[in-house]
DNA sequence: CCAGGGCGTTCCGCCCGCCGAAACGGACGG
DNA sequence: CCGTCCGTTTCGGCGGGCGGAACGCCCTGG
């Protein structure tokens, strides 16, 4: 009932989001939109400075500017603000691209990822989107550090979930043992069951200086880029322990020296005055 | 010429961004768009989930959602990515917003801004706009720090130029007493000759380990809060500079420990694989 | 207690601007 | 040279967006 071409746009432009450079085959397939509504969307959002048409590559894809439409957004935790550089840096070293979620009830929101980053990411960028925490390995991360009360209280709430994802809450034994692994490991893996199958996921939790675990910090590849995953794992998972406790070390050196609240604040009402910050 | 509806909205959430509750007349005033459009356009946004209409404050403010629309976007700078976390908690705790500007050829681009949550900020949120260098504290803080020989080639510049903004550049003595005065005081602040007039700025640059000014982080506040500017300056310049040379730190550790080059990287074209990271 | 003003929101008929099938033209590749 | 698959342009028809007017609400002040 709103604004059609408004919501046609809005669709595209977030579709925009999720590959580095975008066809208008693709979009059309995606979208379901005709092209030329999506070429006249795009020629919209291009005369506005949120997306350019690089010839040369062949393709649409988002300015600098698209920041501006969520500039006035980070009331975020400060565990994705001190992640982000990392996440950033990991891939632009590594190529792979890294994901930061956190816990949302019975599983998590990925509230990061250098997907756009990362050259050779086939991926969909996945921020906003929520994973299963028994199957995901960004989930199982999580789960698997948290203690003993906040663990049962998650997995009843799990057990009592009819989605397959969560399947294993159904199978304590089962889970208990693949728990302890990931503990031991210090790190957990997607599982084999779920899809996509062409790829992997290795993840660690993010652990505050009191023992909490805020976040899960991962990095998603090919599998037919290493010859097994045993490989992948050697390389990468102590590289994302070294950035976790990096990480928990810089929010540590944030709140000692400013002393923050890490609840988010609430904005109050403000008059509107005309003027600017320089 | 393109789709008027979309311009609008893609205006309207863009000033949505910009103050962190927005009421119907704030919003009629600013885009001059009737009352009746703007409801149908923030209804359509509501629906699709990028906008909140929160009737206990009595106004509208994007969602976390609205980051979906930018996260195929993530080419800022180390500096940037390294600074946001401490721009966020300067601003947590004292309130007032903080921005990080990045040089551009003969002026400043603001590249990350903490506006929005400024619960007391009745400022515009500035991310990308360009701000002058020998006026605004930003620019000040910058070329003030560069070597002789990047100075001069900017001074060059910037006397070519017919901007009352860049006025400086014609008068060498004047300007030379204000450079050694920004750099003995380690901070800059804006010219009393530039409006708005009833707030200020005080900015340091971010040096990087071999001396290189990389960016500047500055703090606005509104003069009525203090009873001096001097009580303000007293109060902020050092922490600016603990969080500047804590952002250097950090950048350092970044790219110690995984040696990035700090030149953003060219996205390449990859082909369409469904799948996704987690 | 009511008048007045400002607020956000709803209504509804007019009309214009969006829509998309069809056509175009350029780039491959066989 | 023709077939195919692109992205883009054209153009007439019509449906959906538009905004003036009106509504209900909450203030405030008389």
């Amino acid at each position: 009932m709103g604004i059609r071409s408004v919501e046609r746009a809005m669709n595209v432009l977030h579709e925009l989001n999720l590959q580095p450079i975008n066809t208008i085959a693709q979009l059309h397939a995606r979208t379901r939109l005709p092209k030329p509504t999506l070429v006249r969307i795009l020629k919209t959002l291009e005369e506005a400075g949120y997306v350019e048409n690089d010839t040369r590559q062949g393709g649409y894809q988002v300015t600098a500017l698209v920041t501006s439409l969520s500039s006035g957004f980070h009331k975020g935790p400060m565990v994705v603000e001190a992640g982000r550089a990392w996440a950033i840096a990991l891939t632009r070293k590594h190529k792979w691209p890294v994901a930061i979620a956190l816990p949302d009830y019975d599983g998590m929101i990925v509230r990061f990822s250098t997907v756009p980053d990362s050259p050779i990411s086939p991926f969909h960028s996945t921020v906003n989107r929520r994973l299963g925490m028994l199957t995901r390995a960004l989930g199982l991360a999580y789960i698997a550090f948290l203690d003993r009360e906040a663990f049962d209280l998650t997995m009843g709430i799990l057990r009592k979930s009819q989605d397959p994802e969560d399947a294993l809450s159904h199978h304590p034994t089962e889970a208990d043992r693949l728990m302890t692994q990931i503990r031991e490991a210090g790190y957990a893996t997607r599982s084999s069951l779920v899809e996509p199958r062409n790829s992997n996921t290795i993840a660690v939790p993010i652990i505050a200086k009191g023992g909490n675990v805020l976040a899960t910090i991962g990095l998603t590849y090919f599998k037919s880029a290493f010859s097994s995953d045993q490989q992948a794992i050697d390389r990468f998972s102590p590289l994302l322990k070294s950035a976790a406790s990096a990480i928990s070390e810089d929010l540590e050196r944030l709140s000692s020296k400013l002393a923050i609240e890490e609840s988010g604040l609430r904005p109050n009402h403000v008059q509107d005055l005309r003027t600017s910050d320089c």
